[in-house]
RNA sequence: GGACACCAACUUCG
DNA sequence: CGAAGTTGGTGTCC
């Protein structure tokens, strides 16, 4: 299995409001080259949860056989939600511990449909905290961010 | 009540660092003459949010009878401080709205305290946008605090 | 009650 | 260009 380390990031102006994503994924071919993909996109308006899933889903989507993934988020909400919430919200029809409806579940069960297919490490990095990586998925998603602004506003 | 025209700044050189406040007091005597008055002073290791506090505290205590006053900062943290936002901390047990302790707690109560003895009207104002008094506050206040560098130095 | 993230605003500086 | 001092808010979960 091709071994890859997968970044990912959200970004959402105002929060609810126009946000954008970025996946990067790096990889070693078998002449031991190091190759780097870059998935990304924005969406008029969302959440910035949405947009921490998206990222993922999105760079998902981009790989063609079962890979074995280090996975970044700094969104706790992200990895505790696929690694552990998510066997008890497919148990209890998708409520959360109040009692409510579970929000962006078609979101999770897209990402969890994804997620089967490969064998993924979940590793949560603190934002803002001088993970390169990281912070270059921050300013590609802030990018597409801003473009959605200006598209919604064209 | 005499009316008083009060304008405030800070300064904080590196922020956390050396730092300095003024406040100019301008009021007229019964014979229409205008009158005016500075305080000012320094601080070896501080914060701007500090400083602007600072300066309000000491132009108040520097007043000997209840007056009416209209005061001028560019500090938005402090003019929303002082007439919004301490209203909840004083309820909630100065707690953010993210559950941390609110900073700076000491200067708040302080200038509460004398703001009670007053009737002041806040007024904000853009920093370096043309506005003499505010711009010699300015200057006033980072005299002082490369006053409070030199200090720390020698 | 806790945690993470996403923002908004002002200021202070380097 | 960069960071720090500070606050308010929402998105989401346990």
């Amino acid at each position: 299995m091709k071994h890859i380390k997968f970044y990912s990031d959200g970004s959402c102006l105002g929060n609810p409001g126009p946000g954008g994503y970025a996946a990067i994924l790096c990889y070693q071919s078998h002449d031991g080259q190091e190759h780097e993909k870059t998935v990304e996109g924005y969406q008029a308006n969302t959440t910035n949860n949405q947009m921490e899933l998206q990222a993922v889903i999105s760079g998902l989507r981009a790989l063609r056989e079962p890979c074995q993934i280090d996975l970044y988020t700094d969104s706790n909400y992200l990895k505790n939600g696929i690694t552990s919430w998510i066997h008890q919200w497919k148990r209890n029809g998708w409520k959360t511990s109040n009692k409510k409806p579970v929000a962006n579940r078609d979101y999770w069960v897209e990402l969890d449909a994804l997620a089967r297919n490969h064998q993924i490490n979940w590793h949560w990095v603190k934002a803002h905290n001088g993970h390169i990586m990281n912070e270059r998925c921050d300013e590609a998603a802030r990018k597409q961010a801003y473009l959605a602004k200006e598209q919604s506003q064209a």
